[in-house]
DNA sequence: TTTT
DNA sequence: TTTT
């Protein structure tokens, strides 16, 4: 019953750093800087700069390892989270980061890119029909689409198409 | 290096329609109404309704066509996508909808919900380590959180958890 | 050249609390709670909130003071923002709200709605010409919609309309 | 009570076409690709386009006219629109449009950028304040921070600060 | 019609 | 700490 939901354009202040958990998970983290322009009361244009710390986990980290690198411009799609720790006196403290579960590459040449998306999910599909049923071919055009004109399942266009 | 991202908040304007393609996948397909309001140059308050044609597939089909209903106010993340077809008098026709891969239930009680992705992804994770290193109860707590503090990996916090 | 922006779906944890800078701008705060479901290591269905501290200016400030309350389930857009401040050891400490730039009020009958902008927009248009060309309403259907078909510009339909 | 929002990342087919209405406001159409990768059934890379019809009205059609081109890569927010119009037979055709109200260039060098929201909105503010009252620089710094450390309105972080 |  |  509730979204959320952080979508981030903008720079990579150093190159990310990649870690693995005692158990082999993969996690990234690097800060990534947006800035807004405006003009003050002098009618000076100013710039404020936000950091944002974010954390990616498994598959994307590796990418994210493996191809970020400072001054990057990358789209983040992720969720807020804040995590509390307790600091060297003892008082707890919060983190706000950014837990990211899509990646883009932005912007420049000699940046080989592709959309990412955490998880390294498993292949869908799986025993399906090679076959296309002949009527298929021969049926009508109606003026309402039927399902079968649906010829798109998101990620797998080739797989359980019925037509 | 692309990103196609929709949301919606809104309400069917009928029951979801539930098919299977050939191959057995499930399709959901329903309209979805959002509404601006505006004022028109008599000042009078004037309202716009936007239809959207949504589309879900399998496991998000099943839940949409068990779950919403006509009136249903749900939150909808997904990509556009236009389909071509031809028409009943040859001409080809262009129909743009939207792709859904989560939904949201809004709104009344008496909905159970919980979000919803489209795709029914395998667990992740596998062999992990059920102890838990003696050492890490021990850790210091320095200023700066170490990776170890990363209590949570997306979708999954209780998998590979390094603490 | 960057985008922050953030979607939030959820509940508020209290009522707003409304103030007033020295110069008279309205400011409410609030925590929302999203929450994510998930399975944990034992397949038992776990829960995970996570609390966001919301911050609206101005007008809309004005209407989330007057409007939500505890409970209340509601959509935010905005942007993420860290301010520091010192602590009462004279540490400094970091903060991370969501502004909040956009608000719709979710789910409940009894919800007079609508969707909340911030920050009081001056009318658009101004001196536009009353009288419309009699050729438009003559005008032929080409295959292709001309520029004069574009019948809706945003949020003020009636203003600067070609036809 | 609904929300209506479209974000999108991708490169422009072709220039963009500026136009005018009668009374005055500036209108800018243009094409852009989105495009996803997958692997068909034979495990090929394949790549699937979308081609969205975005329409920027005044200010922001303007600045579309004057600094995109064909091949730039932008970042768009708006909302999904679906007009019709009689095609040459008669007959009623829709087309589904992506109304910009944020454009940000992505990438590109050369590309002198800066966020870009429709409508020119006029400043905020007007009769503030200058001087600002002594206490305020005396006053203690509580664990919790007051609002009066709210350090940023939005867009206009020099207009109406209470500190 | 773009881009990788 | 980035970028324009």
């Amino acid at each position: 019953m509730s979204v959320n939901k952080v979508i981030l354009v903008g720079n990579l202040g150093k190159d990310p750093e990649l870690r693995y958990t005692p158990s082999g998970a993969a996690v990234a983290t690097f800060s990534l800087a947006t800035s807004e322009r405006y003009k003050d009361r002098e009618g000076q244009q100013q710039e404020k700069t936000e950091w944002h710390n974010i954390v990616a986990w498994r598959q994307l980290a590796e990418i994210c390892g493996k191809y970020l690198h400072k001054g990057k411009q990358v789209y983040i799609e992720g969720k807020i989270q804040t995590r509390s720790y307790d600091d060297k006196d003892g008082n707890k403290r919060y983190i706000t980061e950014i837990v990211a579960d899509q990646m883009q590459m932005l912007g420049g040449r000699g940046d080989e890119g592709g959309g990412q998306r955490e998880g390294g999910y498993a292949p869908r599909g799986g025993n399906r029909q090679e076959s296309r049923p002949a009527q298929q071919a021969q049926r009508s055009t109606p003026a309402t689409p039927a399902y079968e004109d649906f010829a798109d399942p998101p990620f797998n266009p080739d797989d359980d198409i019925p037509f």
